[in-house]
DNA sequence: ACCGTAGGAGACGCAAGCGTTTCTTATGTG
DNA sequence: CACATAAGAAACGCTTGCGTCTCCTACGGT
């Protein structure tokens, strides 16, 4: 993908510039902001440079420090170009497991490709409060939740989903666990996103809230008052 | 925590040395782990420095060099000092709620401690294969995941788990959710954790496998060849 | 065709980290 | 107590990145 300079290879580069010829005000602007993202997503929030930036991009340090004054800027700016909005806000196809599998696999080919490196860096190169992380929330992780949760009121309507299942809890479950995955082994495979439907949320969302079992096992305490519980250090 | 040369709070640091005395092998050792793991929380482990290691661990650069040759070599010993085996292996309370209660509260501390920030920059840091990655995964992720399949079995055989649901992708769900809501928001509550189990992981384990509702509405086809899903670029 | 704007290229001095080396001296073992 | 060992401290030369600045010229509007 790049060579020994950092510089982008010209034959896969969509903004790629031959030599002596020069890009302006917008080009030059979406170059840098590919340049940035590559850079975020090949070497991390920590240890990306301005220089790398600008030797991927093929111009100089001026250019980018005439639009953004420190690494903090450049990269918010660049990362919030690469949020993609919710798709079809409004749709559903009418069955509950195609909505979420539809949803989930979104997600898997987002992260599946060269952005998932950079939700990785967002979620963990940036301690809660910083505002990337913030940004992921509000762009990325919010919206989808809620269009979530829309499409389980919508199953709950049909009588595809139990009643009082269209929680923003149970709507974070599907989204969760594909992103563990994809934290743990770099990928959510399609069989993945299957499983994760058909074995955990639809179930979830399906199934009424505890049917008495052939033998209730003293139907477990609704509440317990544990003490060693999740304290902050 | 530490003044602007990096260098550990004397009154707070368990590892202190007064100045003009020494610490040799093993004290010293420990003492370059801990500094290791703040140094590592603290900055990532991209933008990370040996320099800033010894200072933290007020001793010289030689006394690093002289037992790691390479930062990555110091800081997957340091991680593998600070991973803590499983509690209590065998161990159930005998009730399914308690035992997953107490799994993801013993999560919780240790996520919501000083080691958070260090799980956050295994997770994001390090991409998929990475030799860092592999060990939180093995010492940290799989263990816990054996033992809450161990767990539900046993709940299983006392009646308080629906058959079949022993099974590490349904143990995944609870832990996913934790981390999940770890990484976003910086930590696990005592009120997540209990939400988690009530809200999620005993419906799933608990409840029945489609029991028909009143009117089922056309059973969800159990497989579909859906072609969009999960590519890797 | 002309010309003002802004892009590319790279040099600048500065700071920080690298990995090595040297020197002094605290340490704990025999 | 004497001594080999290794810790602390700091300097070494080197590399990389910082942010600024300058020079020259490609670009695009008039």
């Amino acid at each position: 993908m790049t060579d020994p300079t950092g510089q982008s290879s010209s034959w896969l580069d969509p903004y790629f510039c031959p030599a002596g010829r020069r890009r302006r005000g917008p080009a030059l602007e979406q170059a840098l902001y590919s340049a940035t993202l590559g850079q975020l997503a090949e070497h991390g929030l920590g240890a990306m440079t301005m220089e790398g930036v600008a030797a991927a991009a093929r111009t100089g340090k001026a250019s980018l420090y005439r639009r953004w004054s420190t690494k903090e800027d450049l990269v918010l700016d660049a990362v919030g170009c690469a949020m993609p909005a919710v798709e079809d806000y409004d749709s559903s196809t009418g069955s509950l497991r195609e909505d979420l599998l539809h949803l989930l696999s979104q997600m898997a080919t987002f992260v599946n490709g060269p952005n998932g490196q950079i939700v990785r860096s967002l979620l963990c190169g940036a301690e809660p409060g910083h505002p990337l992380l913030e940004m992921a929330r509000t762009r990325l992780i919010d919206p989808r939740l809620h269009r979530l949760v829309r499409l389980i009121e919508q199953a709950v309507d049909r009588g595809e989903a139990r009643p009082g299942s269209a929680t923003p809890t149970l709507a974070q479950v599907g989204p969760a666990i594909a992103i563990h995955r994809f934290l743990l082994f770099g990928r959510v495979t399609e069989d993945d996103v299957a499983e994760i439907v058909d074995s955990v949320v639809l179930p979830l969302l399906q199934d009424g809230p505890r049917p008495p079992h052939a033998e209730p096992p003293a139907a477990p305490p609704p509440r317990v008052d544990r003490a060693p519980v999740a304290q902050v250090h």
